[in-house]
DNA sequence: GACTAGAAGCTTTTT
DNA sequence: GCTTCTAGTC
């Protein structure tokens, strides 16, 4: 082995078999020791496809795919190494008709089980004003993160009844559509294992080794699941993870899991990783202060090599809009000073708190992307062209039907729909099944029958180009029987950009077809391919950054690095959040979320905050986070408020007055649009301040299409928010609010402009 | 079927 | 405040 490991990382790659635990500090190298342990196992005669290893995130398994690469070569293909949700979709791809499912079974996104769920509601004649579906959507979540099925929850003490009704009755539909939710994949992937005897001891005898990244985040589902591939006292079980950075509770993950990991395998092995290979000495001392606070944890000393380093700066802003000033004033001073761009990243708590930001970087001229927000796969024009492909897949499929019937608008209203279900399920069958047969069920308009049979034969159409094995053609056939491109709606920029996102779709089935293996059937390759769309997240297809800030929530910014870490908002009611204040557990958990962002630094870390900030509609005060008086002061370097005030005085403000007119936001870096751009058609860009002829001063809050098409959203100081067209409104471009090249533009998918 | 008004929500979201 | 989604109207 050619890589160099410290004694700690040394005892557990080396470590043979029987259970490990690896409880591995920030930045310690834990992806270095799980990737050299398993090149170990490989080199000591283990067959790469023995090996199973899971981790949470596709860009994880990615990297330490290539990791592995570099090491064994060709072999690390064999290597069975996904994410738990693929392994489970594998797992039930196999076996899962065995339940009473066909292969071809849909995996639903939130957006599907929303509206499979309300549909549960009014079946089982709950007012959703009094069930509230969110509430019951949690539940029925929380349930299927503990592995309990309806009759499991039903047998729980404190269960409610109308979540356990509306549970039994989402999982018949589920079943009868053949499809599964997230929750799903791994729940039933541990049934089929607990059920059926023989599929168990086929995947025992296989994997010789389990290996789990992040194990502290899994959940019970998670765990169970792996309490049956990974047997016996003393499996081959080796878990990597840090209770400290368990962030996740709120969505399942039991900390308990690695808590308790030595109660469960009396033999495990413990090995700590703490030294840390990140950040200076003085981000780690700081981080470390922060996190003993918590009582809860296994505690671990970190160390580091690494040289004192700068002092933590404590950033004070009057307000939020100087918060995001501040910050952008702090990184022009870096840029001066030598620093690029996407050295340096900017961590929130909500993602709220991305748009005062993102303002003041357009402002700046600073280019930026935000990671997050919504995904490639659950843009409206993709969602529609894969439901398609789903009912292709998997004809069950009602809740992908019900959503391209009348998309593009055919004419099929939502009393045709609803006939077509009534019919449906009282002959027992799907609304494509249905729509199969002849004649089309009783009590349809003659018009909505014809209409309903044109719709059954463009779907017979579509199923004939099934026959050849491309994917791509298959979308392209859709997308010239629909008419689906030239049929898209709404203003011109909006088209653009879905159509954009269309030929990005064309794009990565393409990519798949190539990648795909010769002598695949077409139905194969089609429900491949619809599983990475389900499972894959925009994340993971984003390539490196180019030389942009880079902006994103905590709780994206687990197991990243950056020189230059800003952390805003470090307030109370804000970080640790309003809503956790009463609860001791959930605090905690904050604190593991503040220990990770500050722990993600290498060289300087900011912590920002505001003494004052505008939140649903009102100014408060804020009192600074507990997390900053938690750090030791010898660590910290305090800067106080900037001396000019940015927003005006609370008391003189009016309470109507959107802007402030002699706010001097506005004097901010301004440059006046030059006269081609208009006659380019270049748009107006949020933040654009302009003058009406009887409205007065305003802000661009949105534009849409361009030239004198262009329609606008603009906030005015003395009449509020109005919509104009740009032709009509005459409007005076009193500054522009941006000066350099359109950050928007480029990829579709990160455009910051209307990207939330 | 398109537009508008009203209401609800508003923490984080690996899959 | 602002956004997003749904229900109701023309």
């Amino acid at each position: 082995m050619v890589v160099e490991l410290n004694e700690q990382q040394r005892e557990a790659v080396m470590h043979g078999n029987g259970p490990l635990l690896v409880l591995a500090g920030a930045g310690s190298g834990k992806t270095r020791v799980i990737t050299t342990r398993i090149a170990a196992l490989v080199a000591d005669g283990t067959s790469p496809r023995d090996v199973l290893a899971l981790t949470f995130t596709n860009k994880a398994a990615a990297e330490m795919r290539h990791r592995l690469g570099t090491m064994l070569g060709g072999r690390a293909g064999e290597l069975w190494m996904s994410t738990f949700h693929s392994a489970a979709a594998q797992i039930l791809r196999r076996h899962i008709h065995r339940l009473g499912y066909t292969s071809s079974f849909s995996i639903f996104d939130e957006q599907d089980c929303a509206k499979l769920l309300r549909q549960c509601l009014a079946e089982e004649g709950i007012d959703e004003r009094a069930g509230t579906p969110a509430a019951i959507a949690w539940a029925i979540d929380r349930a299927k993160n503990e592995g309990l099925d309806p009759e499991a929850l039903a047998r729980r003490p404190f269960s409610r009844d109308v979540e356990v009704r509306v549970y039994r009755r989402y999982q018949r539909l589920l079943k009868r559509q053949n499809a599964v939710d997230f929750g799903d994949l791994i729940m039933l992937a541990a049934r089929v294992l607990r059920e059926e005897s023989q599929v168990l001891a086929g995947y025992r005898a296989r994997l010789r080794h389990v290996l789990v990244d992040e194990y502290q985040d899994t959940n019970r589902a998670q765990y169970l699941l792996l309490r049956l591939l990974a047997d016996g006292e003393r499996p081959n079980l080796c878990v990597v993870g840090d209770d400290d950075q368990s962030i996740y509770g709120w969505r399942g993950a039991e900390i308990r899991n690695i808590l308790d990991f030595e109660r469960d395998f009396p033999d495990a092995k413990v090995v700590r990783l703490e030294q840390n290979y990140r950040s200076t000495k003085t981000i780690l001392a700081a981080a470390g202060a922060v996190v003993a606070n918590n009582s809860d944890r296994k505690g671990k000393t970190l160390w580091t090599a690494n040289p004192q380093g700068a002092p933590v700066t404590v950033a004070v802003a009057e307000d939020d809009l100087a918060e995001a000033r501040l910050v952008m004033a702090e990184v022009r001073r870096l840029v001066g000073a030598g620093r690029r761009l996407h050295d340096i990243v900017i961590f929130y708590r909500t993602n709220a708190q991305s748009r005062a930001v993102e303002e003041a970087a357009m402002r700046a001229a600073m280019p930026y992307t935000i990671v997050g927000g919504i995904r490639f796969y659950e843009r409206k024009e993709i969602k529609d062209l894969l439901a398609y492909l789903r009912v292709l897949a998997n004809p069950a499929d009602d809740v992908s039907l019900a959503r391209i019937i009348n998309t593009p608008a055919r004419g099929i209203g939502d009393q045709t729909v609803s006939a077509l279900r009534l019919a449906a399920r009282e002959a027992d069958c799907s609304i494509t099944e249905l729509l199969r047969r002849t004649p089309p069920p009783p009590g349809l308009a003659a018009t909505s029958a014809a209409r309903v049979r044109a719709f059954a034969d463009l779907l017979d159409a579509l199923r004939t180009t099934l026959d050849g094995t491309s994917v791509a053609i298959v979308v392209e056939r859709l997308l010239e029987m629909t008419a689906y491109r030239e049929r898209l709606d709404g203003a011109e920029g909006e088209r653009t950009s879905r159509i954009e996102n269309i030929d990005e779709l064309l794009a990565v089935a393409r990519d798949f077809d190539e990648r795909s293996p010769l002598g695949e059937t077409a139905r194969t390759r089609l429900e491949r391919f619809l599983e990475e769309a389900a499972l894959v997240s925009d994340w993971d297809r984003t390539a490196e950054a180019r030389d942009r800030l880079t902006l994103m929530t905590l709780h994206t910014s687990k197991g990243l690095e950056f020189p230059i870490v800003f952390i805003l908002g470090m307030e109370e009611g804000i970080f640790p959040h309003q809503r956790v204040l009463g609860d001791a557990q959930a605090l905690e958990e904050e604190r593991r979320v503040c220990y990770v962002g500050m722990t993600r630094a290498r060289a300087e870390l900011y912590l920002f905050r505001a003494e004052r900030r505008l939140r649903f509609g009102t100014i408060s005060e804020r009192p600074p986070s507990r997390f900053l008086e938690e750090i030791p002061e010898q660590y910290v370097k305090p800067v106080s408020t900037p001396a000019k005030p940015f927003r005006r005085p609370l008391e003189r403000r009016a309470p109507s007055d959107p802007i402030g007119s002699s706010d001097p936001v506005m004097d901010y870096s301004y440059r006046q649009e030059s006269p081609e751009s208009f006659a380019e058609g270049g748009s107006l860009l949020p933040g654009t301040k302009v003058r009406h002829p009887t409205f007065g001063v305003g802000i661009v809050r949105r534009s849409e299409g361009r030239g004198e098409q262009e329609k606008l959203m603009v906030q005015f100081v003395r009449v509020g928010m109005k919509k104009l067209i740009r032709r009509f409104a005459n409007l005076e471009i009193v500054s522009d609010g941006f000066d350099g090249g359109n950050p928007a533009s480029g990829h579709g998918r990160a455009a910051p402009f209307y990207s939330r």
